[in-house]
Formats: structure tokens, sequence, C-alpha cells
DNA sequence: CACGCAC
């Protein structure tokens, strides 16, 4: 599939100013290297919802003809050519196309389409699906401005002179430490032998000695975290300054603009030479740019940037040959055995049908989950009964920001080598990072945005091969999920014959040692039961808030978490929340809540070894202490025994496993019928399949 | 209370 025409909202296209767009439908002939864009640069018109009209200067419909006619056979040039046009400097190219070093032959289409963009000098945002090479869409070009850059000289390159701190021509934000270096591995690849200097700036990492190293080599590309590179080029001690920059390059731009980074971006942008005086590029990539952020990139870009877009609007914005699959889970507390059950089944044809090795990342929506759902995984992997199992091999890894950064870089490092391992992930992996042949993608509970699930989804399916993506929810976050992922191409499970039994299963019961998804369900049981207490605790707290807004009711989100601490954790009782937190969650009155001073002894022990001592301010421009206990948690198993007597699951008569919800009414499934039609635990089949959003159709090869 | 982002 091609790339097309970037629609501008209507409003925008009457603009005298509209920026023009590209496409690569939009260049007929590849082999016009030096100038594509005269032939078939058409200034676009659509609006952002396919349902509006189309309006345009010159007929839309006309264009569109000519557009689809003109739709070439390839989408993409030979790197090799570029060098042949004496477009590209001969080295990048070598490193590009020699089989020894990056070995690639044909440029992917976002390459394409921006490189003579970027090589022009103007301003674009670029958006193209994930796995397609953005980043060495933006670095090829921008290290070739830099060599023509008459200031630069490249023969003073090898001897590395003329080169400094102050020498820095680019700089390329990222949203994680893990995504910079990433980035920074392919910059310094291409650069071989150029002379061109490439640093990185992210935290957690030794200051002194990264300005050092910067001090002592030079720099030409500067590739960073905001916090850190807006802490080095503020401070005046550092001797980091970009008095010559010319380019600045925003990698997963969306998420750099958004509410949780914009004001550092711009105090990062204020710090850089005035653009009135030092011309400036910038560039933007991303493969998701929700509407609410377009009036942060024309603030940022100048007003005559060009839109390329290689997504089809009417298109699923990620691969359609990458098939998604939803499955219910009857309690939060089905979750780990439904991840362990996909993981055995997969991994039991694996052989016999010659598939590649079972290479996962499970995402959840905090930081304390993964670590409890590794810190589990990670006992149960050590028993003999799971060595000698198919999964026998599956290394076991966790990484989230809680983590020291030089365990964040092991595990990246890890999973990026393993053949057959499970990361259970926060977001930080979620944007951009290369992970080789991630045959899955489960996702736990409803992703806080549309974004997340498409850039997650992201990191399986790269660079044309192929993967599986799995979400996992409650019942009761259905609304949520039919609100922000229901017009993705996600195939409900079948409600007759289920994927995964353990799903479904009732985990309050005594579980059949005979069956498979009864042996699964005991050795997740077990394997909680010996996570630490103030682990289990951090769990739970650090669910609360997803969890309330992701399910309709307040109350049922209690219930669920309740339930998993119960059933899932083995706890006694959930923990305490403080009168002050219930009130600020708007949880007063609800069923199932337990307000009271949090347990002491939960944080006594221990104490913040997990890093999850709270109570502390997290933000960083807030001055307040983030509760990071760098060295972690040494050895597993040293704390343990530490759940003690709030492992429930020796007493297999318990009648009530609700406990702690006593009082209200919903002790089994009630409680789910309460919004009225909303039906009972798995929707009929009509209720999924008469929806649009769940399409029927194409082969789920489970 | 919830990703990530500096000391």
């Amino acid at each position: 599939m091609f790339g097309t025409v970037r629609r501008f909202a209507a409003s925008q296209v009457l603009r005298a100013a509209a920026p023009r767009s590209v496409s690569a439908r939009s260049i007929p002939q590849l082999q016009k290297w030096q100038s594509p864009l005269s032939l078939s640069s058409v200034v676009a018109t659509r609006s952002l919802h396919s349902s509006f009209p189309r309006l345009s200067a010159v007929s839309a419909e006309a264009v569109e003809d000519v557009l689809e006619s003109s739709r070439p056979a390839a989408p993409t040039g030979e790197f090799a050519q570029l060098a042949t046009d004496n477009i590209i400097d001969g080295s990048l190219i070598k490193n590009i196309i020699q089989p020894d070093r990056m070995g690639l032959k044909t440029m992917t289409e976002v390459q394409f389409l921006t490189l003579n963009e970027i090589v022009k000098g103007d301003d674009i945002l670029a958006q193209a699906k994930t796995g397609t090479g953005k980043t060495l869409a933006f670095l090829l070009p921008t290290l070739q401005n830099i060599l023509n850059d008459p200031s630069v000289d490249p023969k003073t390159f090898a001897r590395r002179a003329r080169t400094g701190p102050s020498e820095i021509r680019a700089l390329i934000i990222s949203p994680t430490r893990e995504l910079a270096e990433q980035i920074a591995v392919e910059a310094r690849k291409l650069a071989f032998g150029t002379g061109l200097i490439v640093q990185t700036a992210v935290g957690g990492t030794q200051k002194r000695a990264g300005l050092a190293k910067i001090q002592r080599e030079g720099c030409h590309l500067l590739i960073g975290t905001p916090g850190r590179l807006k802490d080095i080029l503020s401070d005046p001690w550092t001797g980091v300054s970009a008095p010559k920059l010319n380019t600045l390059i925003l990698d997963e731009a969306d998420r750099l603009l958004d509410q949780g980074f914009s004001a550092e971006i711009e105090e990062i942008q204020a710090l850089l030479p005035n653009p009135a005086e030092v011309d400036r590029q910038t560039l933007m990539f991303s493969a998701t740019v929700p509407r609410e952020v377009m009036q942060m990139v024309r603030k940022t870009l100048k007003r005559d940037f060009k839109h390329v877009n290689t997504v089809r609007e009417d298109e699923v914005p990620t691969h359609e040959r990458i098939p998604q699959k939803l499955v219910y889970l009857r309690g939060l507390e089905n979750g780990l055995p439904a991840v362990l059950e996909l993981a055995q089944k997969y991994q039991e044809r694996a052989e016999s049908e010659n598939l590649r090795p079972f290479k996962a990342i499970v995402y959840f929506n905090s930081t304390a989950e993964t670590k409890i759902s590794a810190e589990a995984f990670s006992s149960l992997a050590n028993s003999r009964e799971f060595r000698m199992s198919p999964l026998g091999n599956v290394k076991m890894i966790e990484i989230n920001s809680r983590l020291t950064q030089q365990a964040r870089t092991r595990s990246a490092d890890n999973f990026r080598r393993a053949r057959e391992a499970i990361l259970f992930s926060s977001d930080v992996t979620a944007r951009g990072m290369d992970f080789p042949d991630v045959t899955h993608v489960i996702q736990v509970g409803v992703p806080r945005e549309y974004e997340t699930y498409i850039h997650r989804l992201g990191r399986t399916g790269r660079a044309g091969k192929e993967g599986e993506g799995w979400i996992f929810i409650h019942k009761g976050e259905h609304e949520t999920y039919r609100k922000r992922l229901g017009r993705l191409p996600i195939k409900g499970d079948s409600p007759t014959n289920p994927t995964l039994l353990t799903a479904g299963a009732d985990m309050s019961q005594p579980q059949s040692p005979d069956t498979p998804e009864g042996q699964i369900i005991t050795q997740i049981q077990e394997a909680l039961a010996s996570v630490p207490a103030d682990l289990k605790v951090s769990s739970y707290m650090g669910q609360l808030g997803t969890a309330t807004s992701s399910f309709s009711y307040k109350g049922e989100a209690i219930q669920a978490l309740n339930q998993l601490s119960s059933i899932g954790y083995g706890m006694a009782t959930p923990p305490y929340l403080s009168p002050r937190l219930v009130q600020q969650m708007g949880l007063r009155g609800v069923t199932g809540v337990s307000v009271g001073d949090r347990p002491r002894e939960s944080f006594s022990r221990g104490g913040d070894r997990d890093g999850f001592s709270r109570g502390g301010d997290r933000g960083f421009s807030r001055g307040g202490d983030r509760g990071f206990s760098r060295g972690g948690r040494g050895g597993r198993g040293g704390s343990r025994g530490e759940s003690r007597g709030d492992f429930l699951f020796g007493d297999r008569n318990r009648g009530d496993r609700e406990g702690f919800s006593r009082g209200g009414d919903r002790g089994d499934r009630g409680g789910f019928s309460r919004g009225g039609n909303r039906g009972s635990f798995r929707p009929s089949g009509r209720e999924r399949y008469s929806d649009p959003s769940f399409k029927e159709g194409g082969s789920f090869d489970f």
C-alpha cells in the first residue's frame, strides 16, 4: 500500500500559507531525484475526516485520478542511486548499502518522500507507519546537510579538527532514553568514516562524564531526552551550547508536543540560537499525529512546512497484515494466566509448524504491574517443571522507568539479543524501539490513549516481518475500549470457542490439577504468592488511577481490583486508601473501598527498595524526589515470606472469595448489568459482530 | 494514583 496525499482540514486548505503536501503517488518518476517534487507536487486537499467533502484549489477528483494512474510499481529508489546522482555523500551511502554494515538497498517510502525536502531545508512533519524506517529518513539527509555546510570542512573531520562542544549542527530529541541511544547507534553507523561526531545526552547517566566526552571529542549531532538536554543547554558551566544549530528534530513528535513534554520542548527551543539569526530547519516524525497536537505542530514549524504522509487516511494506521485479537478477562486476576496460556499454546506448536520462537512484549499501564508480573513469571521460570516445558528457554525480562538506567539498558539489550523472551514493559518501550523478531505484542488493560495502542503494536511486524497483537481487557472496560480502539480491525474472540481458557476461568474456585488451564492458574497464583507484599500493594495502588478511569463504573473498578488482590495476589485484605486519596479520586461512598491509613508494615519492611515508596512528588520540575532507590532489589527472593499470612490459597474452602467487598451485593458478577443493557460477561455474538468495530473475517492464526 | 522526562 502506498502513501497518499495528505489532507488538511478544509479551512486550512484555503489559507494562503497552507502547507504543501507530498506523497508517494505524487512522484511518478522515481529516477528523477533532482527535482521529483516539481513534477507533481500537489496541494492536496481532503478533510481530516474522510466523511468531509473534498475541497481543492484544483479539482480534487482530477488530482486523485492522476495520482492513481501514476502510482509507481515500487515505492522506493535505490540508495546507491543517491550517490551516483551526487545527492548524498558516498561514504554515507556505503555505510548503508554494504552488506557488512547496514546492508540496505532500497529506500522505504518515508525515506524517499522526505529526503529531498530535508536536503532542501524545508520544515516538515512526516507521518509514516511504525517500523518503516523513519529514523534513517531523518538521519541520512541531516548528516548530508552537515556535510554540505561550508562552515564545516569535511577534510578536517578525519583529524577531528574544528569540532568542539559549540559545533553542534543538529539536535534530535526523543521521549525516552533508550530510543535516544538507539538513534545514536544508527547515527554512528551511518556516520562511520565521515568524521561526523555523534553524542548523546540522556538522564540516568553521569552528566559530568557525558560533558567531558563532548568536550574532548566534539559534537556535530547531539541526541538526547528533554530533561538532560534542557539541563546541559541551560547550565552555562557545561560549556555546551549550540550557536550554529541548523536542524532540530523531534522524533515521536506528537508525544513531545503533548501535555507532559511540550513545556520542556519550548524551553529547549528557547535555549537554541534565535532562528532569525541562525536559520533553523525543524523536522517532526511520528507514526501518529492526533488532531489535538496539530496546533502545536503549526506553532513550532515554519508556516510553509510540508506534511509528508505515507499513511492512507482510509486505512488503519498500522499494518493490516498484523492480526489483532481482543480477549475478555473474567477478572483482572485472569490476565497473567492468559499471558502464560498464550505463550504455552504458541510455543507448543512453534516447532511442528516451524514458527519463530516466542518473543513477546507484554505492556501494562502501570510500572508496578510490570514489576509484579515480571517477578511472578521469573519465579515461575525458576521451577524445574517450567524449565522442562516448551517455555523452558524463555527469558523473563522487566523494563520500566523505575529501574536504574544500567538495569534498563541491560534489559533492553538482553531482550534485543534474546531468541525466546517475554519483556514485561511499561510504555518506556512503546515508541520507536526496534527489537528484532518480536512475535507478539500483548496489551493488558485498555491503553491510556489510542496512539499508545498503535505504537505498542508497532513493536511487532517491523521491516516486513509478521507478528500478532493481543489485548486483554476486563469486561468493565468495554465501553472505554470501544470508544478508544473501536475503529481498529481488532477481532473479537469467539464467545463459544474462546481462544484462551484461562481468561474466562473462575479463579475463586479450586483449580483442577488435571487440566492445562487449571495448572496454569495454580502456577500463577503460587508464583504471585511468593511476591513481596509491598509489591502487591504497589500494584494495587498503581492500577487505581487507570482502572477507575477505564472502567465505566468506579465501583466496578474497585470490585475488580479487590478481587485481583484476593484471588490473584492472595492478600487477606485490599490496601487501605487514605481519606484524602478517596476524596481526590471521587471514591467516597463507593462500595468496596477500604478507607484508612495505609498499613505501615507494608512499607516499613523493605522500604522503597522496589522504588515504589509513594507519597513522593514525582514531577521533575517540581523539585520533588521521585522515590527512586537506585540499586534495585538485588537478587530475587531476598524477601520471600513477606506475604506470609496474607496468602489465602491454602484454603480451598473459603466460601467468600470477595471478602472485602462485603456489604456490596455484587459479590459474584453483580453490578455488571447495573448499567442496564450492558449485558452479561461475554457479549452475545450478535452484539459483537453486528458492531462495525468488530471485524469478522481474515483468519487469525492462533 | 496513572507513561515518560534532570539533579
